[in-house]
DNA sequence: GTGAAAGCGCTAACAA
DNA sequence: TTGTTAGCGCTTTCAC
């Protein structure tokens, strides 16, 4: 019951480790008695090679390192689920990192991954992250990186995002569409890829349609929506404000749940008085009161185009000149909580 | 920039890589005028020692594997971050596997985090495992485990689990006092240990409250809740009853955002036809409509407990003769989900 | 067709 | 106080 060795197997059958290791391994050289003796054993023996050992010998682990920002999101669970099956497919493991949209920690897990050797990273930023150079530097070494969803601008290398342009010209379109002019925007630190162009896509669709973007309806959360009162000080602001918003577009997960929880604590009717959507993968969006309109982001595919990038970027190391980013499209789910405008309201 | 080793440093130096190891642990029969040189050499060149080296050398890697059923799922996110917590303090790491309520996946996990030597395993059971020799046999090998919520009866370890009849007893009588009378069980398959204890619990609160147990309000989903179809086909029956419930207590997760989704496609009100309680840590709850009533688990606490008893274990393998299974309590949240049901009802 | 030996990075028993 | 050597499990030259 103890774990075997190929040096076991070469001792029980007077081999050579060397033999046993080729014999393993079918080499050609290897005599068609002698394979099958060894096979045989080994198989008898439950023989397993040791990882542990491969990974020292060739500095590779066939294993990649994903960190994400919080794991307790749909988002990204998802996007793990979809990373997880491409990489079991192909002979990978997978090993998990939460940033808890900590800088400090991003790096600590990127280092460690890397000092595990595990043969390329899968990330997407935490929402303090600002210097990339612990990225850049690994990236110069040759170590395969995709980013996914939260990307840097700066750095060359596969990226897999969405179009969060336009899902958000959507979002905020099919607002002014249903009735709404006073559209708010809560999102994440301004920094970050996604804040921008979501962002964007908000003030475009305002512009398009002949609302005047208005800097203090766009309220930035710093940590992302990991705290709750920084979130709940977002929202207070916005019903304080003379003009309060008739509508919130949240730009994540946190952001939008935990707004939805401050406005039915301040008893503030949705749809009627403020209609809501959320850029949120929450699979219970339906079970919400009212059904919260969202948009969705493709996680499933995501991770399985990012892994898929990744491992041919791993298996062929040439390195290919033009990188990739990948935009795929967002769905609006229209739900109860952007229901249009009654005429009397 | 590239990875520099011991030999590195003994080289630079003109030492011997012992000396630089026993210089690096500040061993005390190195000079420390030595010492410190090696010591700034090595911060100077930013050295890392190799973990894999390590691992290879000492069959052990400071980190902890854990498996459990899936990720996307509240209890599950909050119990890995309960153990995150604890063992990064410790200076443990933390690999996390899925099973995916898969007993396969569940063999080949452990059989994958043990040939990469770690150093002990938390485990939450898959809902279709009733074979445990996978573990059996770690233990008997040595191999320190500790097993959290769905935990096998027959294995003698440290557990860490809730009072499930207590949270159960607890959960069924609300209904009763609310004024509910047929109350409905839907749950996981009846070989886990959860479904048994809670099971156990709600039949005792009828019980004692003079309500008959009834076989037929009780519902077994043999996938734990990951098989939609499933979820429905039990709700459906049991709102084909020739009497049917007027509540249903839901023993996990899934299953209670699925009866829930399928109650308000039949348009049943809640609570008014149906009320409604879940053993569940969803963040949400209070957004559903109606606000749902839930048994929730101290998931974090659970996480600190297991992870400190197995790093103890690992640290100590003394072999302890009492093994601990250390009950937590649940909390009931009251919501609307479950209000009093009304005269004219 | 098979074996001996070296090496991946590190530590520890033994020598000096 | 420091160095030499062997070994963790495996593969791969290089010999035979």
């Amino acid at each position: 019951m103890e774990t075997i060795t190929i040096k076991d197997i070469a001792r029980a059958l007077n081999l050579s480790t060397s033999t046993v290791s080729r014999a393993l391994r079918n080499s050609y050289e290897i005599n068609n008695e002698t394979k099958k003796l060894v096979l045989e054993y080994a198989e008898k023996m439950n023989y397993r090679p040791n990882p542990i050992a491969l990974s020292l010998r060739d500095s590779k682990s066939k294993s990649i390192g994903v960190i994400i920002p919080e794991i307790a999101n749909n988002f990204f669970s998802q996007l793990i689920n979809g990373i997880e099956s491409i990489a079991y497919n192909m002979g990978y493991h997978v090993v998990i990192f939460q940033s808890h949209e900590s800088y400090e920690r991003e790096v600590a897990n990127t280092n460690y991954l890397v000092s595990r050797k595990v043969d390329g990273l899968l990330v997407s930023l935490s929402s303090l992250t600002r210097d990339l150079t612990h990225f850049e530097e690994l990236l110069d070494k040759g170590m395969p990186i995709v980013f996914i969803d939260r990307v840097p601008k700066n750095i060359d290398t596969h990226k897999i995002v969405v179009d969060n342009f336009f899902g958000s010209y959507q979002a905020t379109e099919h607002l002014i569409k249903t009735g709404r002019r006073r559209i708010a925007h809560l999102t994440s630190p301004f920094y970050l890829s996604i804040t921008m162009e979501r962002l964007a896509g908000y003030r475009q669709a305002l512009e398009d349609n002949g609302i005047p973007f208005d800097e203090s309806y766009v309220k930035y959360c710093h940590h992302g929506g990991m705290m709750l009162t920084e979130n709940e000080t977002a929202v207070q602001e916005l019903l304080n404000l003379p003009e309060p918003p008739d509508a919130i577009f949240t730009a994540s997960d946190r952001l939008t749940t935990s707004c939805m929880s401050v406005l039915i604590q301040k008893n503030v009717k949705i749809p009627e008085e403020m209609a809501l959507v959320g850029f949120t993968n929450t699979s219970v969006a339906e079970l919400f009161n009212p059904p919260l309109t969202t948009v969705v982001q493709p996680a499933i595919d995501m991770g399985h185009q990012a892994t898929e990038l990744l491992i041919r970027l791993i298996e062929h190391p040439k390195k290919p000149t033009i990188f990739e980013t990948r935009s795929l499209q967002t769905s609006l789910i229209i739900r109860d909580s952007t229901v249009e405008k009654s005429v009397n309201a």
